[in-house]
RNA sequence: UGGGAGGUCGUUCAACGGUAGGACACGUGGCUCUGGACCACGUUAUCGGGGUUCGAAUCCCUGCCUCCCAGCCA
């Protein structure tokens, strides 16, 4: 037996079972080609980024090609503000499509040829009942439907209809395109289902050449079928529409047939996902824009600061299966900090800060003490952090009165200031209120990091150098929404919304090295996080997103006491 | 009381008739000039009931639960 073939197989997801096993059997001469279909009505989110990693993922492991294809058969919620946007997050998420950007608009003409078809044939008729009618027809998940009263209208009085909606002859409404199915299918999608409406409404892309438009159902399969797609992977949703879209190619018969396959959508947990909602998250102003740092989109994810390899990680963790699920953010969050950790430069940033004053550091006295850029990567090097008498340390660093396991600063313990001395608080300086303002210390000569005589101390915190810091606003990101379920029970999720998904902080100080980095920079501001430089940052006026917090076993700790 | 789909650790994915495993989360310890990173160890699962089989998460029967569908949305 070939070794090799012992070898643990790597787990596969059903898909790409299927695919490959296609392509064993020479399904298709071993092609496979797959597409990414969005509608262009919103933004792309991380739920469209699982679709994104799976059909393009599919395509480069079986040595196949995924088409970009817009799935903009419905003129009146679609706009070019998203084409462009989903082009953009698709490559910034870094896969390429070549020149194969297609739109289902190109296939209309295509697909009217095909309708006009259907109607030759007797398998498709134009209804002139109203919409209400329609649904009145339909009758129930449990009663049979009952057959339009134009269901058997010659072919050529529905030939003559169809092509005088297409010429704009009739108000929206007037008329539909339907299929001649069944209507006591118990599966309600194949009771004649509507093939083409009215729309006087200008296209983004075919202007106003069209007045009538076909729906998803009908244009899906045969644009598939007309660009090859091999494996037409969608959500499960569309698991009771497949007789239908076989129906579509059974009788319409284009040069080629595709296969639809289902896939569970990603859900994340104390977030929501649907265009609908996060599209009335903007409108109604609750964060933003789209592209706001707390939304789940793929440009807000990118202004906070994730990385596509750490989205790409994402997705290849979460797998693929029929199941409904709900993912935790937390995995999310890990595999930003994993991707972060081994790039990102650290620096010294103090986000609230608290003045610290060394008495017995010669006043006027400044030095240089060296800091490593990123300890996962030597080849970062290091730089030359400017140190001073008066510093800023955090405020949490500091207690007047520590639990204990408080590592930190307080009134006579020492604590090592990160890359510099052990300094220790002599004196607590507050004002009227009882508020502290500032700390009188002084430090060990003798301590400076890296000499030979390195004492131990149980902390180490971080600081700035007062004179020298830099200021800037930093942007602290909680989750959007307090409930793991947003709206659950059908509530509104915006009654969910988490009042403190924001915090800015205006006078936090960084250290100057940071002067003049450029927007979507990212740093590890030390023992507090990765955060990235916004678009909003002037060059004298930095702003920072926080991406995500560095595990905090503190927190945990002090947090349970 | 129609049709379709799905039920495996807290979460997610695997195991394709042969020792229920990985990741995240959680917990304990080690290490550490980031309470970071890293390392080690650990807790926790096959929806219920019958059957077939030497052997069942897997096959069969039955019950239960969850999700989706009645747009001229996708």
């Amino acid at each position: 037996m070939d070794p090799t073939a012992e070898a643990a197989p790597a787990a596969v997801d059903f898909i790409r079972e299927i695919v490959a096993d296609d392509q064993r059997t020479g399904r298709h001469g071993g092609r496979v080609h797959t597409r990414f279909p969005p509608e262009p009505n919103g933004y792309l989110h991380i739920g469209h980024a699982k679709s994104i990693c799976l059909n393009f993922g599919v395509a480069a492991e079986y040595s196949g090609l995924c088409n970009l294809r817009y799935d903009d058969t419905n003129p009146t919620k679609e706009d070019v503000e998203y084409v462009e946007s989903i082009e953009e997050d698709v490559r910034w998420l870094g896969f390429d499509w070549g020149d194969r950007t297609f739109y289902a608009s190109d296939y209309f003409e295509a697909l009217s040829q095909y309708a006009e078809q259907l109607i030759r044939d007797g398998k498709a008729y134009i209804d002139s009942l109203t919409a209400d009618e329609i649904r009145d027809y339909r009758g129930t998940l449990t009663e049979p439907g009952r057959n339009s009263p134009c269901r058997d209208r010659a072919a050529e009085e529905s030939l003559d209809l169809f092509q005088r909606m297409r010429r704009g002859e009739f108000p929206d409404g007037a008329h539909v395109l339907r299929a001649k199915i069944d209507m006591a299918s118990p599966n309600i999608n194949m009771r004649d289902p509507t093939l083409y409406r009215i729309r006087h409404a200008s296209h983004h892309r075919t202007g106003d050449a069209w007045r009538i438009y076909p729906t998803y159902d009908y244009a899906h399969p045969i644009s598939d079928a007309i660009e090859g797609i091999t494996h037409s992977l969608c959500t499960l949703e569309f698991e009771d529409h497949r007789p239908l879209y076989d129906w579509v190619i059974e009788h319409t018969r284009p040069p080629f047939r595709p296969r639809q396959i289902e896939f569970a959508r990603l859900n994340l947990n104390y977030t929501v996902m649907s265009k609908r909602k996060l599209l009335a998250l903007v409108e109604q102003k609750r964060v933003a824009g789209w592209d706001d740092p707390r939304m789940p989109t793929i440009a807000g994810l990118r202004r906070r600061g994730y990385t596509p390899e750490a989205i790409r990680d994402f997705c290849a963790r979460i797998g693929v299966a029929k199941k409904e699920n709900v993912v935790d953010v937390a995995l999310l969050e890990h595999t930003v900090r994993e991707d972060l950790n081994r790039r990102a430069r650290r620096a010294l940033a103090v986000l609230r800060p608290l003045k610290i004053v060394i008495e017995n550091y010669p006043e006027g006295r400044e030095e240089r003490v060296e800091a490593v850029n990123n300890p996962e990567d030597p080849a970062a090097g290091t730089r030359q952090l400017p140190f001073s008498r008066e510093l800023f340390i955090e405020r949490d660093d500091f207690m007047e009165q520590p639990p204990k396991k408080f590592f930190r600063l307080s009134p006579g313990v020492e604590v090592r200031l990160r890359y510099a001395y052990i300094v220790t608080c002599d004196r607590v300086v507050k004002d009227e209120s009882g508020a502290v303002t500032e700390l009188r210390c002084s430090y060990d000569p003798e301590s400076l990091s890296g000499a030979s005589a390195s004492r131990r101390v149980k902390g180490t915190i971080h600081w700035v150098s007062a004179p020298h810091a830099l200021e800037a606003e930093v942007r602290l990101y909680d989750r959007l929404f307090v409930s793991p379920d947003p709206g659950q029970d059908g509530r509104d999720p915006l009654t969910d919304l988490n009042p403190g998904s924001l915090e800015r902080l205006t006078g936090a100080r960084i250290e100057p090295s940071l002067a003049g980095a450029e927007a979507g920079t990212t740093v590890q501001f030390e023992r507090l996080g990765y955060f990235c430089l916004d678009p909003d940052s002037r060059p004298e006026a930095p702003v920072f997103n926080r991406t995500v917090t560095l595990k905090d076993t503190w927190a945990r700790i002090a947090g349970r006491g």
